[in-house]
DNA sequence: CCCTGATTCGC
DNA sequence: GCGAATCAGG
């Protein structure tokens, strides 16, 4: 199979959707993830944002310069390269009297990117309904392994009372370095809930 | 061990 | 141009 126009359309389609090269090439089929990334080197987009990019960075190592440093493009694309839902710390200290209307809402709201295609892009904020329900399917398929059977690849998600005897770890394999599985990460990592300090 | 992308180099 | 092998990292 050879590179037919349109197989590097969903090429660079899924590329710039912050797909893996893994599942482009599943995708794709007949196909290796190094030959898509071949691929995407020769069309010179390994960077997935706009295509300015002078980070001008202190680059000390010519040689063995592995991971992909993601610039700040001025660039109006909403480029996402978030791939960890890690929690953030927002500036969440705004309980004044309910006499000062500061727009602070909208401030926290222009946060997220303008309207685009980021369907697959859980906004740092709140638990999805998605998430959650995702959660409890990937329950039915749990390992239910005990405490004792998890490894450092198993996903450490409690489900259930630990005091009774319906209790287990998902087990379902966990990502890199996370402690949870897909399903779990998204919601273990909730950073703080939309709470309203409502104070009085 | 699972995964990621980056690079090299024979084809 | 292509991509397997290899490298470097999480």
């Amino acid at each position: 199979m050879s590179w037919t126009d349109e197989r590097v359309e969903t090429l660079k389609r899924m590329w710039n959707e912050g797909q893996s090269a893994s599942q482009i090439a599943k995708e794709l089929g007949n196909v290796t993830r190094n030959a898509v990334i071949g691929k995407v080197h020769r069309l010179g987009l390994s960077n997935r944002n706009g295509p300015e990019a002078a980070p001008a960075a202190p680059e000390p190592a010519p040689r063995a310069a592995a991971a992909a440093p993601p610039p700040p493009s001025p660039a109006p694309e909403p480029a996402a390269p978030a791939e960890e839902p890690v929690a953030e710390a927002p500036p969440a200290e705004d309980a004044e009297e309910d006499d000062a209307p500061i727009p602070m809402s909208a401030a926290r709201r222009a946060i997220i990117p303008a309207g685009q295609p980021l369907p697959p892009q859980p906004s740092a904020n709140e638990i999805s309904p998605e998430a959650l329900a995702k959660v409890s399917e990937v329950e039915k398929k749990s390992k239910k392994l005990s405490l004792m059977e998890l490894t450092e690849r198993t996903c450490k998600w409690p489900v259930g009372d630990p005091a009774k005897e319906d209790f287990w770890f998902c087990g379902l394999p966990a990502q890199a370095g996370k402690p949870y599985c897909e399903a779990h990460v998204g919601v273990a990592f909730q950073p703080m809930s939309s709470r309203r300090d409502r104070r009085r």
